[in-house]
DNA sequence: AACCAATTGTAGCCTTGGCTAAGTTTTTTG
DNA sequence: CAAAAAACTTAGCCAAGGCTACAATTGGTT
């Protein structure tokens, strides 16, 4: 199949897409979650469990399962009734995450979307991002400026 | 706030953009069925669940159960043992699911992105896009072109 | 017509990520 | 410094979307 034709290439390549995507789903939360506690402790000094259900609008109860989680994963370390630490690997996670971040929430404002837009709209996009997108999106918003 | 600094954007804007990020998980899987039950059908005639099972990478049982929502929340309908049909509300769905899937991976190749990245990252992302965004995408490709 | 393979359906399990409600611990404040 | 408020934990519920294993139906072949 040296030059398939649009259709087949998009058949060939449907399920791996649909794997990557459940794949993405899965790091969402992680990604998510250690950004924003790198943020609050870069912005407050510390990360509660109050502000994170604050910033992501959901129940402490439901920051509380996460970061559970995140702690058996290693993302995360905590002690009861304290605030919140990134493991050196979910500090490291937090800076592609942010950087990843940055890239596309700059990209979007070069094409023309507003900022609030781009803030809102990147949130849900930067985790379906592949390295290849990446690359052209920073490379075509250097250039734009 | 007549001009907000980009920290004071991020911050007002965050919890709402979280809470879309939430909402297009829930429509998500709604709009990919539609979209390739709508693509089965015009390509091969019928769309079975068998063929859904590939398509997605997943396996019949859970083809079966999503296929159960989708008919309840009035997309689709199916007898048992027989192939799937859209609703008229299920078929325009489908319609503007391709139509902006077709957008985002046709705005991806005119940055740069190979073809079949473009494919990959499009089905993640096209979720995500807000109507601004997908009309800024829609123009760069056309003047691109 | 009967059998076999493929397809479809069903039951039951798991994880994630929401929620409410009730109980602890910490912190603030009167 | 004791009581009230705030923050945190825990338990238990739900829906979605995965899975395996088994049951039922359909459709082709012989």
């Amino acid at each position: 199949m040296a030059t398939p034709s649009n259709k087949n290439l998009r058949t060939e390549v449907r399920s791996a897409a649909f794997e990557q995507v459940r794949e993405a789903h899965q790091t969402e939360t992680a990604e998510d979650y250690v950004e924003m506690i790198a943020d609050l402790i870069a912005e407050k000094g510390e990360a509660r469990v109050v502000d994170l259900a604050s910033a992501f609008g959901v129940t402490h109860a439901t920051v509380n399962k996460t970061i559970a989680r995140l702690n058996k994963e290693g993302f995360v370390t905590n002690e009861k009734y304290r605030s919140l630490f990134l493991t050196p690997k979910g500090q490291k996670m937090a800076e592609a995450c942010k950087s990843r971040h940055e890239i596309v929430v700059g990209f979007l404002k070069s094409i023309g979307v507003s900022a609030r837009t781009a803030e809102l709209d990147a949130e849900g996009v930067e985790h379906h991002i592949s390295p290849e997108t990446l690359k052209a999106f920073a490379a075509f918003a250097k250039k734009k400026k």
